[in-house]
RNA sequence: GCCGGGAUGGCGAAAUCGGUAGACGCAGCGGACUCAAAAUCCGCCGGUGGCGACACUGUGAGGGUUCGAGUCCCUCUCCCGGCACCA
């Protein structure tokens, strides 16, 4: 809950003078005006440019930045509607708040574009921006310090970017190692996972192979524990996130075994090591497991023609893991053998799809009776199972595995020699220490989280500042070389990498020997970006460093907005990047984001018809007329240019590919930016999926209309008055009291961040309003505080009619100075209660008692009721249970 | 497959700590105003039964805890987000 700073009640805040209502008001609302002024005047005041002041508690307001694809969304409509409701709210409190706005620049769309219509990816890029800004974002009337606008493409921002890689590069936190990537053979280029469909290219439609490349590493892993634990100390971040990402860290403790090796079983000596959870079940272990890549599994094929075949075999398709998951388990034998540390004995060594290099160590010991996957695999190839644990609880268990299914639960150890009769943790300490003895495995903690992979084998990014010298290897180029400017003149052909191929970037001098070298020629991960681009806003303007003082007075981001699409990836490495610019004394904090709001999807209805060439043809709502029945429900729908039917589909996120999609500019232009913010904020609560509707949207214009209405008739009564009298009369205190009520939902829901409920309290309010007498003095004086209270709460959410109308009704000042209003303990009180009635749980009538009334009194009053005489029929009450101010509940 | 979330009238939703289910709005229906339309204003609006007072029923499905469950617990169904190269 957000505190105010300096509070001041509403009902005593008023202007020192009457000032008069300007007569050149109009008396219809008209959305493109008031808008066009009241930007106009933010602008020329340069109203949220913001600086630094120590005098007030400040507030870093972020929205995530939207990659400038060439069209707003909205979903970016909704984010920085969210975003700059708080802002507007936090500033009126007293904060001083920074909103800034930037275009995550670099990234695939612009080279699809490149290739589909020859335009290169800056000009492309550069293009989007500039509208986006001027025809789109600026016509919503977003509180942004446009003065630190940042775009990730341009050099002055990645050259820090660069420059921080050499330093994380010289600590070691970025390394070099091989990694797994989608290759697609004809196009003989490397596929991002959503450019694979069905295990296909998309462009080439060729089936794609996992290929092996070179590819520089941050070491997010050494991080891993403090990721995890510093979770505990968010504690306004969603639940929900925390989890996720204390899912994706995934740390588990467990026990490191190793299987020996040797010229007999293998043709080498060694140990093939495997990492486990479940140490008790090694007694049941009946064979291991090796990922395809394994270098016993290329050992084993190389004198094994049908393993190499079937090796091949597992190269075939993408990378992602969803499909990995999904694909059918299957193995075969390598003819290999290690030896079981504990018993000695031999176990046969299985290639298994389901096994993956990239996670621990590329191979895993099977336990059949005690592990789901592993039984599956068993049963499939007959492989040995062996249950050597038992259900302490379940007697039934014994009989059922491990001939059924797998017994997966911790319980008592059998047919384990001497471990027999050992719980989960007796056997895994026993075994551990017994495998230590031996030299043979330990106790160790295992991560799930892999070390993020930064290489990008594309052009329309961040070049990694590393040159290839034949003498002196990588080498990082120097701060007086940086930046490694990206060439913005290319050709994009989606074949290979433009970079490689063109001479005059990728032949250079080595800056360690001065030989002919190569400049690298892979590009950086566009969530490189994106991992520090909160703490550049605070020092945009910085030409010799990364990062100054400001971003200490500014950072952390206090609320940070974005689509719960980025739960882990993105903000994970935002949480990870912050701890490595911390390491190397570029700021003094560790976590970037101190409250976390993540929004819903933003859906809309779907129409198509299906065409005879078999193809689904998708209809935009706009195009749609749907005919409701008499309930109104919609029963049929038909395009609005032929008049003929059309099939309603399901609600789906919208997208290009659904052709769902509202696009908000024509909207703001129909309605005004403050029905469309007033709608986004009205329909859902922000968490929530939001439902497009273009009638709701209609409905919110309704409401300002009314409210300016509201406005223009105080206007003409003599807009802002004095002090509403201590002593109202008792219709007009309830109205008073009504108004207060609604007030302190009002802030209550600011507090919790759901607007949804705030518009639904400015609604009341008004509804309560327009319910006061015209001529009658006290009514005026209430009318006239509670259209200020109206006008403060909406000014968040519709700042342009907020602004107008405060200017309009003479309240004195510009609203955005306004105090915000707190509501009046006075206003709020009351001489009598309303308490609800029940019989054994059910709603039987209610109470009025006077508010002072005690338990006893309660009590009396429920029993003396008829509809507690007629339901106890002289049968003795058996209980009273009494929620003071809400309900009497009578058991009988 | 794994991790996370969701489901309340015709629709979006509200119910702040387990205490009046459906506030507020959209759509719809009836009426007023108007030559007419738009705009605006007034009334009705979960289901079943009843002239009515009212009764019963109702928050995805099934079970449980409690004086009392949309809210807590267990089981299930369907939908959505993420899964490391979309951003």
């Amino acid at each position: 809950m957000i505190g105010p700073p300096r509070p001041l009640p509403a009902a005593i805040y008023f202007p020192a003078f009457i000032a008069a209502a300007p007569e050149s008001m109009q008396e219809k609302y008209q959305p493109a005006v008031v808008e066009a002024d009241a930007q106009q005047y933010w602008e020329s005041a340069s109203a949220f440019r913001a600086t630094e002041d120590s005098a007030r508690p400040k507030y870093y307001c972020l929205s995530m930045f939207p990659y400038p694809s060439g069209k707003l969304h909205m979903g970016h409509v909704r984010n920085y509607t969210i975003g700059d409701a708080l802002a507007r709210y936090h500033r009126m409190r007293g904060y001083n708040v920074l909103q800034p706005m930037g275009w995550d620049a670099f990234g695939m769309p612009a080279e699809n574009a490149a290739i589909q219509h020859g335009v290169p990816p800056a000009k492309w890029t550069y293009a989007n921006i500039a509208y986006m800004k001027t025809t789109q974002l600026k016509k919503l009337g977003f509180a942004i310090d446009w003065s630190r606008e940042i775009a990730t493409c341009r050099p002055e921002y990645y050259r820090w970017e660069q420059w921080l890689f050499t330093r994380l590069y010289e600590k070691g936190l970025i390394y070099k190692k091989l990694g797994t990537v989608n290759w697609d053979p004809v196009d003989e280029t490397v596929l991002a996972n959503e450019q694979v469909i069905d295990g296909r290219g998309w462009r080439s439609g060729a089936p794609v192979e996992k290929r092996e490349i070179p590819m520089y590493y941050m070491r997010i892993t050494a991080y891993a524990e403090e990721l995890l634990a510093a979770l505990d100390e968010l504690p306004d971040w969603p639940e929900q996130v925390k989890l996720m990402q204390k899912n994706w860290i995934g740390r588990s403790e467990g026990v490191e075994v190793h299987f020996p090796y040797d010229m007999a079983t293998v043709g080498m000596a060694g140990v093939l090591k495997v990492f486990t959870t479940r140490a008790d079940t090694l007694m049941g272990a009946t064979y291991v497991a090796v990922a395809a890549e394994h270098p016993l599994a290329a050992r084993a094929a190389a004198a094994n023609p049908a393993l190499a075949a079937f090796i091949g075999e597992c190269r075939q398709g993408g990378v992602a893991e969803a499909d990995l998951a999904t694909v059918e388990k299957k193995g075969m034998d390598t003819g290999l053998r290690v030896v079981h540390p504990l018993s000695g004995e031999y176990l046969p060594v299985w290639v298994a799809n389901y096994v993956l290099m990239g996670y621990g160590e590329g191979a895993v010991m099977a336990v059949p009776a005690h592990d789901e996957r592993d039984f599956a695999f068993a049963g499939k190839y007959g492989l040995p199972v062996r249950m050597v644990v038992r259900s302490t609880h379940d007697a039934y268990a014994e009989v059922r595995a491990p001939w059924i299914d797998a017994y997966a639960e911790h319980g008592r150890l059998v047919n384990s020699d001497g471990y027999d009769g050992l719980d989960f943790q007796g056997a895994v300490d026993a075994i551990a220490a017994d495998l230590a003895a031996k030299g043979l495995g330990q106790k160790r903690v295992q991560f799930r989280l892999r070390d993020w992979g930064i290489s990008r084998q594309r052009y329309w990014g961040c070049p990694i500042p590393i040159i290839h010298c034949d003498d002196c290897g990588d080498v990082p180029v120097p701060d007086e070389q940086l930046p490694v400017v990206l060439p913005e003149e290319v050709e994009i052909t989606g074949r290979g990498s433009p970079l490689a191929r063109m001479p005059s970037f990728r032949e250079c001098a080595c800056p360690r020997c001065g030989k002919p070298a190569r400049r690298e020629t892979d590009t950086l991960d566009t969530f490189v970006e994106s991992s520090w681009y909160f703490l550049r806003y605070a020092s945009s303007d910085n030409p010799a460093a990364m990062v100054d003082a400001r971003a200490n007075y500014w950072a952390p981001v206090d609320q940070y907005i974005g689509g719960i699409e980025h739960a882990i990836l993105h903000l994970l490495y935002s949480r990870f990047f912050t701890r490595a610019m911390r390491d190397c004394g570029l700021v003094g904090l560790s976590e970037p984001f101190t409250r976390l709001l993540t929004q819903g999807m933003v859906v809309a209805n779907t129409y198509y018809r299906d065409g005879e060439d078999g193809k689904r043809h998708w209809i935009n709502p706009a195009d749609v007329t749907v005919a409701p029945d008499e309930r109104g429900r919609p029963v049929s729908a038909t395009l609005k240019a032929d008049g003929l039917p059309v099939v309603i589909g399901g609600t789906e996120k919208m997208s290009k590919s659904k052709n769902n999609g509202v696009d908000p500019q024509a909207l703001v232009e129909r309605c005004g930016a403050d029905a469309v913010r007033l709608f986004i904020l009205f329909a859902a609560p922000p968490e929530q999926q939001l439902e497009w509707s273009d009638a709701s949207v209609e409905g919110a214009a309704r409401f300002l209309r009314k409210v300016w209405a509201h406005g223009h008739a105080l206007s003409l009564a003599g807009g802002a008055r004095r002090a509403v009298p201590a002593e109202l009369p008792a219709t007009l205190a309830d109205v008073r009291r009504e108004i207060h009520t609604h007030l302190r939902q009002a802030n209550h829901d600011f507090g919790r961040q759901q607007f949804n409920t705030v518009v639904s309290a400015a609604m009341k309010i008004l509804n309560a309003l327009d319910t006061l007498p015209r001529a009658d003095a006290a009514a005026n004086a209430l009318d006239s505080e509670g259209f200020s209270i109206l006008l403060r709460l909406l000014s968040p959410i519709a700042p342009h009619i907020a602004h107008a109308l405060w200017r309009e009704c003479g309240y004195g000042g510009d609203i955005l100075a306004a105090p915000w209003p707190e509501p009046d303990a006075a206003a709020l009180a009351r001489d009598e209660i309303e308490l609800m009635l029940q019989i054994n749980g059910k709603l039987r009538g209610s109470i009025r008692l006077p508010a002072a009334a005690n338990k006893i009194d309660i009590e009396t009053a429920a029993l003396a009721t008829d509809a507690a005489q007629k339901f106890m029929d002289g049968k003795p009450a058996r209980k009273v249970v009494i929620v003071p101010g809400r309900l009497v509940n009578i058991v009988l």
